[in-house]
DNA sequence: AATTGATTTAAACAGATTTTTAAAAAATAT
DNA sequence: ATATTTTTTAAAAATCTGTTTAAATCAATT
């Protein structure tokens, strides 16, 4: 009996548990998500907790690596695909950037808050660190600049440029949500246009060279 | 006696928890700082954090406001400048932020998370919402794009990046330096660089008029 | 129907955390 | 110097929070 349990996802009281912290833990965090408020929400008894995950830090923990995932998750083989140019994977890694938080609008807030409590422990271990640096995509990266001659001096820039332009106004929505009374439904078309804007502005810094 | 206590600026106890308390909540957050840590790392009696302030919540919502009108401080004041044009106040601004923010590197997530804890509680409160719609810069925004026959479509975009572009890099600053090694200093150095580069991306977005 | 094991519940526990109290110490005023 | 007020302290009280316990319920198996 017990060696089933996990084999279909199903609705179960682990699952509704499961759930439920993801939600709580990802809007506020560790220490402002009290068990007995995730124990509330998913309608179950606080000992039920206890009993399917041992304690509060080992759900946490498996949460925020989910979290984590979910938030790099197929970067490296957009990075490493061999039939799309650099100029492809700009656009189709926005893209999917965008379309990952339009149903995930808290992931940015909680990584950025995570990375920040746990300065290099945990980011580390996820593994991706030293991957990202040998991709195809740096390769494409050093052909299109020469065959544009083009000359950088700091790229540093254009990274943070695109992830800024691309991730920062979900951190920011409920600033904009409340400055401008726009629903979600029409700060998400706000952001699905961005998917074509924002290669375009960065590829004009590009070829500005203004670095 | 009681008359005079607030009248100069002095390292009093009440000033000393004032400060260690700053810097706690700004940088963990209301829930994740616990009284006692306050007290051991101002090295004074658990007691007096309630002598002075009354309560937890009394002495965060203090920090809280003070920190909100950091972020929002002289604003207005840039926005009304008579004495400049349309793109110097986007200099002037951007160079504002990334000299307060360099100051106040924890502000941004602080900010942030308090705009997400309270959707629109307090920031309404702080009183700069509707001053902003009727400064002399949008005149001179609406004169600018005259001026250069520049149709926008939706000048949402273009906020949003001003800010994105400007506020985001410190909020992932732990990420950025995790990842590139840099130290603070040399981060900082980059963020100086943007003084320059921002506004010159921005005006190159309002002239390719990409909307 | 009885047995077994898994799940759920109410209650209590233990430790942490915020707040209060009452007395001592220090500073200030008379 | 004495009295008064302010500040500080140690301790306790009150509350909150994560975890455990032991019994009850439920589901499946024999």
């Amino acid at each position: 009996m017990i060696e089933n349990v996990n084999i279909l996802p199903n609705t179960s009281t682990e699952e509704k548990i499961k759930e439920t912290a993801r939600r709580m833990f990802t809007k506020k965090g560790y220490a402002a998500t009290k068990t007995r408020d995730i124990a509330d929400e998913s309608g179950i008894n606080i000992a039920l907790l206890n009993y399917y995950f041992r304690s509060k830090e080992n759900l946490y923990e498996l949460i925020m690596i989910e979290n984590m995932q979910l938030f790099i998750h197929s970067i490296i083989e957009i990075l490493n695909n061999k039939n799309t140019t650099f100029r492809e994977k700009i656009e189709i890694l926005i893209s999917h950037y965008i379309d990952m938080l339009i149903k995930n609008p808290d992931l940015p807030m909680f990584v950025f808050n995570e990375i920040n409590a746990n300065p290099q422990n945990l980011i580390e271990k996820l593994g991706v660190n030293k991957q990202i640096l040998n991709t195809y995509m740096l390769q494409q990266w050093q052909e299109y600049l020469n065959e544009n001659k083009i000359i950088i001096v700091n790229p540093m820039h254009l990274f943070m440029n695109t992830i800024s332009l691309t991730i920062f106004p979900f951190a920011a929505s409920p600033m904009i949500k409340n400055r401008t009374g726009f629903s979600t439904e029409k700060f998400n078309d706000l952001m699905q246009e961005r998917k074509k804007l924002i290669p375009e502005w960065i590829f004009m810094m590009i070829k500005s060279q203004n670095f």
